[in-house]
DNA sequence: AAATGTGCCAACCGCGACACG
DNA sequence: ACGTGTCGCGGTTGGCACATT
């Protein structure tokens, strides 16, 4: 007996998703939360494979998504962590708040390996790309590895003295990046140790994250929404920039995805509302 | 201006892991 | 222990946008 298909192929959608079914989905979650895929086209109305729903939210919707390029320094950690854990996209996205796997797994296909590769680096070991042919040009990619700015003790690539690390303030872009973002990067890559059996452990096991990051429910995420609206906080999920993205994107009308459920009183309804005028006078 | 090439990214597919009866 | 259903992951692809000829 063969596998049974994710979901019945009649009637089931596929390819881009529409403005309208965004909104289905969105209206969806934000009511009811994440809860068995399978069930949610059917009780959102949609046309799609649980699994079309699940991949939209994780990779799009999400309120607590980055857009746009990864920075020098997610690049960064990205490259370290590929050196450490391989094709394990979820493994590294879970590292980077507001990434996502396939976004990491794009951008690493599309950019970073082109860029290890024009720096003589292999993009799936790390090591140096012709190693074995000429001895001569090894000096010449650890040249290269050192632009890569991995500490010492961390990275498979790491192939120069501390003391070569601290002097050099080269970085893997460097032509664009600030003596600043050099250390920014360093501060975040200097986190990693591999002898240090916690971090070790953390890598194996867990997924915290290393720069910063709260993925929480989108409904609790609301309560972040209305505390900043007072206090001009930007830290929760929901942050000014997520709520504008929401609000911008595919011109929905905010009341189309049934936000009123998500608040306890009127107070709290009519907070929301203020800021969502402000934002649409801008 | 049209044809062709290239880059990029959202979405799909298939498989393995896991949970549960 | 086994079968079945569901979820999540990683590889791949389709198609759009932009660049080049």
């Amino acid at each position: 007996m063969g596998r049974q298909p994710c979901c019945d192929k009649l009637g089931v959608k596929k390819g881009p998703w529409t403005a309208e079914e965004d909104k289905k989905l969105i209206n969806f979650i934000l009511t009811n939360g994440q809860c068995c895929w399978r069930a949610v086209p059917k009780l959102a109305g949609l046309r799609r494979c649980g699994k079309s729903c699940r991949l939209r939210w994780t990779n799009y919707l999400r309120p607590d998504l980055k857009r746009g390029l990864l920075s020098e320094a997610e690049e960064k950690l990205v490259i370290d962590l590929h050196a450490r854990l391989g094709n394990r996209w979820s493994k590294i996205a879970a590292r980077l708040p507001g990434r996502t796997d396939n976004e990491i797994k794009n951008h690493w296909n599309t950019h970073i390996k082109k860029k290890l590769l024009k720096m003589g680096i292999d993009p799936i070991t790390h090591e140096p790309l012709n190693k074995e042919e000429n001895p001569a040009d090894q000096n010449k990619n650890n040249d290269h590895q050192l632009e890569v700015v991995v500490p010492e003790s961390t990275s498979v690539t790491a192939a120069a003295t501390s003391s070569e690390l601290e002097n050099s303030s080269t970085s893997f872009s460097s032509a664009s990046s600030s003596e600043n973002s050099y250390n920014e990067s360093k501060l975040v890559l200097d986190t990693f140790n591999e002898n240090d059996p916690l971090l070790n452990n953390l890598l194996e096991s867990d997924d915290t994250p290393l720069i910063d990051s709260s993925w929480e429910l989108p409904i609790k995420s609301f309560d972040n929404i209305i505390n900043n609206s007072n206090s001009h906080k930007t830290s929760s999920s929901w942050d000014d920039e997520s709520f504008n993205w929401l609000l911008d994107c595919q011109d929905f009308e905010i009341h189309d995805f049934g936000f009123d459920n998500c608040f306890n009183n009127d107070v709290e309804l009519e907070v929301f509302n203020t800021k969502y005028d402000m934002e649409n006078k801008k």
